[in-house]
DNA sequence: TGGCACATAGGAATTATTCTTATGAAACCG
DNA sequence: CGGTTTCATAAGAATAATTCCTATGTGCCA
């Protein structure tokens, strides 16, 4: 419960704001699925959140839950954990890595890190526990999509 | 098709040896998913590897290529990109940061680099285009994990 | 206050992955 | 070599997360 940077109730008023902008309704669920995601630092899933929310609204349904966090996510109001998340992906490379994601086709390269002290893991995530591997994911457009749009 | 770092029958000679290491029998489905795996730098779905295998093994089941895919990635000789894929898990804060998640227990907690210069995308992940974000994820076992194991 | 576009609830559908079980094949042994 | 044991496979059924369908409901502007 401890804010990253925005109290609760200022984080509310951006949410209200954002969506008078975006015509998107400001509905009681929405309200709650909102207010659900930005009160922890758990991380929830779709189902954590649905149990909390209706303790508030006994009714919703858990597609609410989800069609409403995709929405929230979609305009940056929050956002999901973890890669694109269709299916699964293997790795031929058994030597630690790096990748480059393309938002646009999913390609996914390796790279190294020519740097490797700056990936040593920072100190501010230490005092979670003890690390075991490091991995930095670049997200952004490959060459080829990127040419796909020029034309 | 180009080779990390050892060819493809170094691998295959690699993959020999440690399944007589493990005492696990070295079939004919399961040295050509192995093959399919690291013969491409596509980090293929188990979909794809098993449309690949198939064209040499015609009868295999989606089932072994899984199955397959699961045992080599158990035994890091291969790996399996991204989260440890389990549902989606949505995220309160959405000023760019980064996730230290716990391996054992799936905790995820947020941490800011303090050091954001040395984050900057390395140039040998450039070349594969237009770079948006950089999201570092330190795996590793949290301290409430750790003091299960003490006691 | 009415009307309409957008949202919701509930259940059905979809899809990736895993499980079940009967059959097949490696390794081991003599 | 045959026999035996143990592990692996194929095929389809089951599971579980997520999305779709559609009838009903509701926020919001005039
Ligand atoms: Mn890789
Ligand atoms: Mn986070
Ligand atoms: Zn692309
Ligand atoms: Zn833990």
């Amino acid at each position: 419960m401890k804010p990253g940077r925005d109290t609760i109730e200022q984080r509310m008023r951006t949410f209200n704001a954002a969506c008078a902008r975006l015509g998107i309704k400001i509905t009681h669920q929405r309200m709650e699925i909102f207010r659900a995601v930005i009160s922890t630092e758990e991380h929830p899933d779709a189902e954590t959140i649905h149990r909390w929310v209706k303790k508030r609204i006994p009714t919703i349904s858990l597609d609410t839950v989800y069609r409403n966090l995709r929405l929230l996510a979609e305009t940056d109001l929050i956002a999901i954990v973890g890669m694109s998340q269709e299916n699964l992906r293997f790795d031929g490379n058994a030597h630690p890595h790096h990748h480059f994601v393309c938002v646009r086709c999913g390609m996914i390269r390796d790279f190294a890190s020519n740097a490797p002290d700056s990936l040593q893991t920072p100190k501010t995530a230490r005092v979670f526990g003890e690390p075991l591997s490091v991995h930095l994911e670049v997200k952004g457009i490959c060459t080829g999509c990127r040419g796909d749009v020029r034309r």
